[in-house]
RNA sequence: AGCCCGAUGGUGUAAUGGUAGCACAAGUGAUUUUGGUUCACUUUGUUGGGGUUCGAGUCCCUAUCGGGCUGCCA
């Protein structure tokens, strides 16, 4: 069976067939003005795996060309989140701002060429002679400066003898073009502000345009994969190469993607940071990469989702229900298993030995015996959750209900005999069982069968903690396609927290490993959370639940 | 409105002129000491209209629909 390649695979192989190149050499390129998404994971993946398919390097490369935005914490943050989803730029970590003289000859080399001039115009100005969608533009009365003026006025723009926006350096192309970043682009724009790393050394910044496609050629760069809205500046790209004479990288557009009930709008991510709607980048709820580390995710769940929602040029949209399948597959295989009461219940089993406690022994994973087994106490005091008992049942409820008789998990067959109400509410407060010493273990000797397992821990012997569980941060599949006077703020999700105190966990989790995602059996994934937890205090976030195919037939 | 890009089940993605397949979702059944897992089965698709061809999801034309583009952001 032929594995199918897609089109970015395919562009590369005939590049390499026809030796437009005769090696692969990639980047990843973020500007570092905020933390790295799901989406950004998706570039990751392709930029670095197509190195690695091709046997070439890729490099990490911070795209900082806007002093007013970045930052070196980003930048570290940045690279924390790629090496934990797994990729490695060796000792190939660039940056644009390294490149500021050499752009900025460049730029002093088209001016020479008379490809580029200094205009006087202001924004406003330049925006209207820009024209319209329909219109072509108007050029500016400085478009025709000597080579010598324009030479002079660039270079007392970088001695700082002008003001902010007072001058811009643009490239002398075609204000008529049907594609308007041909329309004379900005290259430099006067700046007084400090960079994160070049300080004040500079007061001119060159734009986005400018800069990318030559780092890449400074790179060495062969193949420069980017997101579909540059596919209009691929002409420009292709331009400033071709004018300048220099290694001319091959761009590749590809399509972003959309997960529904979420934003990947870097902007709107940070709006939720700074306006504390959410608990930092990293909340668990974000679809940030240290989001999802937080939540529990799996470095490898998110390479796995990745894959799976290919590459293509269409938009995408995914549903949330693929990334959380993914965490599922990866972590099936890898959870230990234990047992955990989120919204306990008291059982007291009224034939167990008043005092008597034993240690029962279960297996830490249901197929895969290299996990081993744990003892867990036992003792006629218990918690079983909520959920599992019902007075009333409907019609196939398997879980514990008068007369019903269940399995408690590693342990024995129960039969709920009597209920303790609260006189004020009428709620059921304490569930009253016999057992059958005979099915210790969980099997029945004389072979009857029981219709539902239930997860338990023993009262006197169980730890406190407590539970985050994490819906999805939106109520709609699309937070940012709102009507009029919407925003997207407006369909944030009231619900998606929900803090749970007073769970009762089974001992072996008072020692949880934070870097270990286990499985409260029938509930799901957690992780133990330790960035907002004080000192010995037990806090579990819920990375999935596990799919549950039973649902009450009318849930209030 | 001009330019660019795209269109295959509910979602995503294959089929590169020759049997429309896979994953997720949904449903049914079996297995099960997790209503989990696993296994089997099922439902659902080539945007419309022309053309080329023995043969078109694929190539051409056209219509329609969707996305992007009028920052001194990237």
């Amino acid at each position: 069976m032929k594995e199918s390649r897609h089109f970015i695979q395919q562009a590369i192989d005939s590049d390499l067939a026809e030796k437009r190149f005769d090696h692969v050499h990639t980047r990843f390129p973020p500007e570092p003005n905020g933390y790295l998404h799901i989406g950004h994971a998706k570039a990751i993946c392709l930029d670095f795996g197509m190195a690695r398919e091709f046997g070439g390097l890729c490099n990490l490369r911070m795209d900082d060309t806007n002093p007013a935005k970045e930052d070196m914490h980003y930048v570290e943050m940045i690279q924390k989140d790629i090496r934990w989803l797994g990729f490695d730029w060796g000792d190939r970590l660039c940056f644009a701002s390294d490149y500021y003289e050499q752009l900025y000859d460049w730029a002093l080399a088209l001016i020479r060429k008379g490809k580029a001039y200094v205009d006087d115009l202001n924004a406003e100005e330049i925006r209207r002679n820009r024209g319209s969608l329909t219109e072509p533009g108007v050029e500016s009365p400085y478009r025709n400066r000597s080579v010598e003026e324009n030479l002079d006025l660039f270079q007392r723009m970088r001695a700082g003898e002008f003001k902010d926006g007072e001058k811009v350096l643009r490239a002398r192309i075609d204000m008529a073009s049907p594609n308007l970043n041909l329309r004379d682009p900005i290259m430099y724009r006067i700046q007084r502000m400090a960079h994160y790393r070049t300080g004040d050394k500079w007061c001119i910044y060159p734009m986005y345009d400018f800069a990318h496609g030559q780092s890449d050629s400074i790179e060495g760069i062969t193949h420069s994969m980017c997101s579909l809205e540059f596919e209009d500046h691929r002409p420009l790209y292709d331009w400033f190469c071709r004018e300048l004479g220099i290694f001319h990288p091959r761009q590749i557009e590809f399509a972003r993607f959309n997960l529904t009930y979420s934003i990947m709008s870097k902007r709107k991510l940070l709006q939720l940071v700074e306006e504390g709607r959410v608990d930092g980048w990293d909340d668990p709820r974000m679809p940030t990469l240290s989001g999802l580390r937080r939540r529990g995710y799996t470095p490898e769940s998110v390479r796995d989702f990745c894959d799976r929602i290919g590459v293509s040029k269409r938009p995408q949209w995914i549903d949330m229900a693929l990334l959380e399948n993914c965490l599922r597959q990866d972590l099936e295989h890898k959870a230990p298993r234990v047992m955990a009461v989120l919204r306990p219940l008291k059982v007291t089993i009224r034939n167990y030995p008043q005092g008597q406690e034993e240690m029962l022994v279960a297996n830490n994973h249901p197929t895969d015996p290299s996990f081993g087994t744990r003892m867990v106490p036992f003792s006629g005091t218990l918690f079983i959750d909520q959920e599992d008992f019902m007075e009333h049942p409907p019609k196939k409820y398997f879980r514990l209900t008068p007369g019903q008789e269940v399995r408690l998990r590693y342990a024995y067959f129960i039969k709920c005999e009597d209920v303790i109400k609260d006189p004020a509410t009428g709620e059921v407060i304490e569930v009253i069982c016999t057992y059958d010493p005979m099915t210790k273990g969980g099997d029945s000797p004389d072979g009857r069968k029981v219709k539902g397992t239930l997860h338990w821990v023993s009262a006197p012997h169980a730890v406190d903690a407590e539970v985050r569980l994490y819906d999805r941060l939106f109520t709609v599949e699309d937070p940012e396609d709102h009507g009029d006077g919407h925003s997207f703020l407006d369909f944030l999700n009231s619900q998606s927290l929900e803090v749970l105190k007073g769970c009762k966990v089974e001992p072996v989790l008072a020692s949880a490993d934070p870097d270990v995602r286990y499985q409260f059996e029938r509930v799901g994934y957690f992780v133990r959370e330790t960035r907002t937890v004080a000192d010995g205090e037990l806090v579990f976030n819920r990375a999935a639940s596990l799919k549950d195919s039973w649902s009450p037939p009318s849930k209030a």
